[in-house]
DNA sequence: GTCCCGCTTG
DNA sequence: CAAGCGGGAC
């Protein structure tokens, strides 16, 4: 495969310990980062699905004290949950977690369950979120393809990003490659920890300080962007 | 893969 | 207003 590449095992086996040890240094410690509880793991990323984390945080905490456990979210009606979620806009996620809320009471007895399948069943959880449950709660080894992941894969690899990136399986592979399977989840909470703090969007990322730059294809400055790639 | 669209933030 | 995100239709 094309990634292969580029970059011998050793160089890959490098490039994941100096994400592993950047990412020490910048971990983002978040409620829902310092716990197991597969439960919390899921009601953060349903609310963070395209929700900024600083809005997200105060809802997040005010509605695990109303339901700290998934029988009290099943036993809430939908209004109580509107008057703790309306704020964060989309409002069709209130329906969807009221009703997986029910699915996993009633269908799975009241536990997140752990294999992918089942997590897709429920309304709301999407390939992304799926996945970064079982990889948060359970330390699996699953890839996390969004907006962030892929703009990193995309910079380092010289691959131009395009709208059916995130989907591609080009750049899912790459992923799969570059993933630590011995420390999934650590491994996620670098990437996007950088994607956040360093390889940015809107402005210039600080490519002087990332960890991944000897391995990295992005531009810089003086040179003309890539193009070898599609 | 491409286009589109609803929703949100800057 | 523009741009970003991500799910869905095609």
């Amino acid at each position: 495969m094309a990634i292969s590449l580029a970059i011998t095992l050793q160089q890959i086996e490098l490039l994941r310990s100096s994400l592993l040890e950047w990412g020490k240094i910048h971990f983002r410690s978040f409620p829902w980062r310092l716990t197991d509880n597969p439960y919390h793991i899921l009601i953060a990323e349903i609310l963070l699905h395209r929700t900024q984390v600083r809005q997200m945080i105060p809802v997040y905490e005010n509605f695990l004290r109303c339901y700290p456990e998934l029988s009290a979210l099943a036993n809430a009606g939908k209004e109580e949950l509107q008057n703790s979620l309306y704020s964060l806009g989309l409002h069709w996620r209130i329906d969807l977690l009221h009703e997986t809320a029910q699915i996993l009471q009633h269908r799975f007895a009241g536990k997140i369950p752990r294999d992918k399948q089942s997590l897709l069943t429920l309304p709301g959880v999407s390939q992304y979120i799926a996945a970064a449950v079982r990889c948060f709660a359970w330390n699996e080894p699953e890839v996390l393809l969004d907006t962030n992941t892929v703009r990193i894969t995309g910079r380092l690899l010289g691959w131009e990003v395009k709208d059916s990136s995130r989907r591609s399986a080009r750049f899912r592979q790459a992923l799969e490659t570059l993933l630590d399977r011995e420390h999934p989840r650590d491994f996620n909470y670098a990437l996007l920890d950088l994607a956040h703090l360093f390889c940015l969007k809107r402005q210039p990322p600080l490519c002087g300080e990332c960890p991944l730059k000897i391995w990295c294809n992005y531009p810089r400055e003086g040179e003309k962007p890539d193009e070898h790639s599609q």
